[in-house]
DNA sequence: TACGTTATGTTATTTCGTAACAATAATGGA
DNA sequence: TCCATTATTGTTACGAAATAACATAACGTA
């Protein structure tokens, strides 16, 4: 949790960039939560001592962090949670646990260079790619409420 | 596109459900659009002649028909397009241009099947699945702005 | 220290999505 | 057929997510 303030500075540093005041803050926010959170509720969270945060300071944040790889953006639900692999290079699918909301990152570099061949083979060049996932994660297997994957 | 509202009836009928008029008509319109649109586009649309047609109406009509697999949303920026492998029963990966918005539709059913093993020996059950890429098509391929694939 | 660049603060607004409830249309028996 | 039940739609209002636009401040550098 700490040490990924610390990577982030790293990676800063290497990009020639600088961990500010309002992102550190965002980064550190995200870095004690268990699960994603919503860019409201880190606005909440980031003007609980008083001084008001606003949205635009949280969003900037969060679109710096998510180029430099060590926040995700979760997609489905437009909600943000910190890397958990920072610095590995790879591109990560997320699933994410519809009863405990907690992530699970998993690095999935053969996977992608496969979807970039056959995005190719139609001719498409890809620059960006997202997989993520609803389920149900490893502790939460034994609740209730098991849905089948939605297919095409 | 004609044929796509008729594939829907069949499909309809096959799960018990019914292709009302504010569906077909939601249908009908991102059947004709060549790429993605918003909700909001489609509220307009629908409500372009003179009577006007309210959200709830719009995002009842886009879930349903997300849910029958003939619609996809777009997570990353929240568009709807209809299928163009209706019935093909496998996962969709969609892929967008970045500069004519057209989308390419590739079906992996043997990636899903990777990624629902790859998650599942970290105890994670998939019941959805989203893989979604941005990129350049191939009619764009000669236009200028290349970037490279997000990594983590 | 003066300048260009990068980042933040602030206000207001736009865009996206849904809750809640009333009204209506289809469906399946008695 | 008539009624109860369920599915679907209409309508109002609101909440939540994200950004535009512009002013201000911090930073590195010549």
């Amino acid at each position: 949790m700490h040490s990924l303030i610390s990577d982030a500075e790293t990676i800063c540093a290497r990009a020639g960039t600088r961990l500010t005041d309002p992102r550190r803050r965002v980064l550190a926010l995200l870095a004690q939560a268990k699960t994603p959170l919503k860019a409201y509720d880190l606005i909440a969270k980031a003007g609980a001592d008083g001084g008001s945060v606003k949205p635009p300071t949280v969003y900037r944040a969060l679109e710096f962090l998510c180029q430099l790889g060590i926040v995700h953006r979760i997609e489905q639900d437009a909600t943000f949670v910190a890397c958990s692999h920072v610095g590995h290079g790879d591109l990560a699918a997320l699933f994410v646990c519809d009863l405990c909301h907690e992530v699970t990152e998993v690095h999935v570099d053969d996977m992608a260079s496969q979807l970039t061949k056959a995005a190719q083979i139609t001719g498409f060049t890809l620059a960006n790619l997202v997989i993520e996932g609803r389920g149900k994660c490893k502790s939460c297997q034994s609740e209730i409420g098991t849905t089948e994957i939605g297919l095409t």
